[in-house]
DNA sequence: AATGAATGAGGATTCATTCAT
DNA sequence: GATGAATGAATCCTCATTCAT
């Protein structure tokens, strides 16, 4: 029963199926088939609305990336301080939606695919820039005297504990993450 | 003429190989022949030692692993204090033998290898462990109040500058990634 | 807004579209889906006019030896001796409307498609005959003893000539082609 | 049972059985499934000698052009006079192992396939370029004052017989297609 | 009349793995 | 010990064709 406009709907389904595919699997090697059938149509118009697997999976990091960057933006709207947008920027990191297991291993595949795909690489550097700007320019507004470096770390950080979620089995603890990364936050600009 | 014991040749050759070609290609979609190629002979000799493609890769990350416990226990062999050891520690981390781009590579593909590998993740979370424990044992020397904690960041952050180096194109700087923990740390337990 | 009487139109397209993508691409190997946007419509309608692709191709060497009928038939009309009546058939064969680039690749693709289909064989061969027939029947009036296998000849020749002019990339010299066959004309019948 | 020195065996048998089912179906829409199948071997294996179905198709063509030049050569050796090598290279054209079904039908495809591929056309251009220089000189011998179009008109008669048996069924007559050439022949030199 | 939606079937190509020599 | 030979099983992708709207 096909009707019009499927288009969004269509590629929409594909992306979380490809998500989670990659999730499930905890690796890039999935078909295009399992991410269709999971998506509930054939291989086929995957590719008819995607041309590529490649393109699914970039398309599926573009989402990922979306939502982290709504994310923080949301919690940055809520703050006023510098010091509360900092906390806002790492809470956004740790929020339920990014920091649950398959996204969290989709993240680490995608950082792989990044060493193969130019466009994959882009996409994970802009993300990357803008955190950093971000974090920099709170970071200055505290006060701080090499913002630079210190965004760096506070970004490491965050990725760090990120892929080492990844390898510990299923059990997500985000308020334990969420904690690492705050401690590190606090040695460096002082308790809020 | 085949010569006698070839075997631990023939095996090492095929670490070295599979380490350089997962390095190179930045990815897990290597193939045998390719590294029986680089190691200098045939796939059927490859298999013929190793068994299966898995065991390859296994073997290789052992050997990484070998190599940086290796570093690590030769740094701490020449330190006196905790906060001796400590910097050692880190300091192997990022060792040249270890903190090259073609490592860390092959490196962040063994953290995705090990999603799927029940093998793999058991060698290195034996890693983890093992680094946890040390950290642990001297940041406790160090009259840290609480140990795990910290020692989790460090290796977090340790875990982190190294997937954000597999990032950036191939300029590696081991300095700024040292002092980037060296600075945590400082900041956890006070300077030297 | 769906018009009225768009059958033919949409039909005519769909030849000519055809026409020219096989002569584009030099192979039969050409989507529906080409030559449907070609045309300006959907591959969809397409199917619904025409039923198959093989019809489309069907209909598309229909439509050649139909104009090229007809240019034989005007060139025909005008020629009053034997000899003027074999001049023309030739001159026809190598009319610009038939004798370039395009047309003559799509032709040498429809010999191809006449091995597998049946249809595209009898529509050949009917061509043949035709042609045969016609020349056969000028020859004899020009007094020429053996008649069929001369005639065999010039159209052996003619088809060389163009299958000759397939290959040689895209200047193509009707003047040069047309001499050739009136050159083996005049050996056989005398000149005019 | 694998034997060593299989490459050429193998090759040798894949160009026979793409030969024969191009030949077979009238088209180069064969898979390498079935020209591998014929050959009695994986179409993985045919992979691996060949690396794709055009190296495979371009590998044919070459067999048959190489076929052909020997038969030429061949035939060129036993004739002393001009007269004697132009009748040479009009039998060699149509001889038993150049002039058969199969034969033809892949012929008349290469052709086709020239249009697409590029090495295709250097190939068949190759030959057409040593068979034209065959038959000026031998022309020229004769004291013909324009050998070039005289070739061509040879050249161009050899290949239209040649298409023109491709649709024919199945029953070919070389007999008839090279009295075809030779009578064309007769009268632009003269009889022997 | 027209098309977007949808798919089954198929085809080139790759690759880990096995085996006889 | 060492390798060329060989393949089954995938996997990506394409395309003619159908169908509901």
């Amino acid at each position: 029963m096909p009707k019009l406009g499927m288009e969004p709907v269509r590629k929409s389904a594909l992306i979380d199926a490809a998500i989670a595919e990659i999730g499930r699997t905890g690796s890039l090697d999935v078909t295009v088939s399992q991410i269709a059938k999971k998506a509930g149509m054939s291989s086929a118009l995957a590719h008819h609305y995607f041309g590529s697997k490649d393109q699914i999976f970039l398309a599926a990091m573009r989402h990922i990336l979306r939502i982290f960057g709504a994310e923080v933006r949301g919690a940055l709207s809520m703050a006023d301080t510098p010091r509360q947008r900092l906390a806002a920027i790492v809470r956004a990191s740790f929020s339920p939606r990014n920091f649950q297991p398959e996204v969290i291993s989709a993240w680490l595949n995608f950082y792989v695919q990044a060493q193969t795909s130019e466009a994959a690489a882009r996409l994970l550097q802009l993300y990357q820039r803008r955190l950093h700007s971000n974090l920099v320019h709170d970071l200055r507004g505290l006060g701080v005297a090499t913002p630079g470096p210190v965004a760096e770390g506070i970004a490491a950080l965050i990725d760090g504990v990120y892929i080492r979620q990844a390898l510990r089995g299923r059990a997500v603890d985000p308020g334990a993450a969420m904690t690492m990364v705050t401690r590190y936050l606090d040695l460096e600009v002082g308790k809020i």
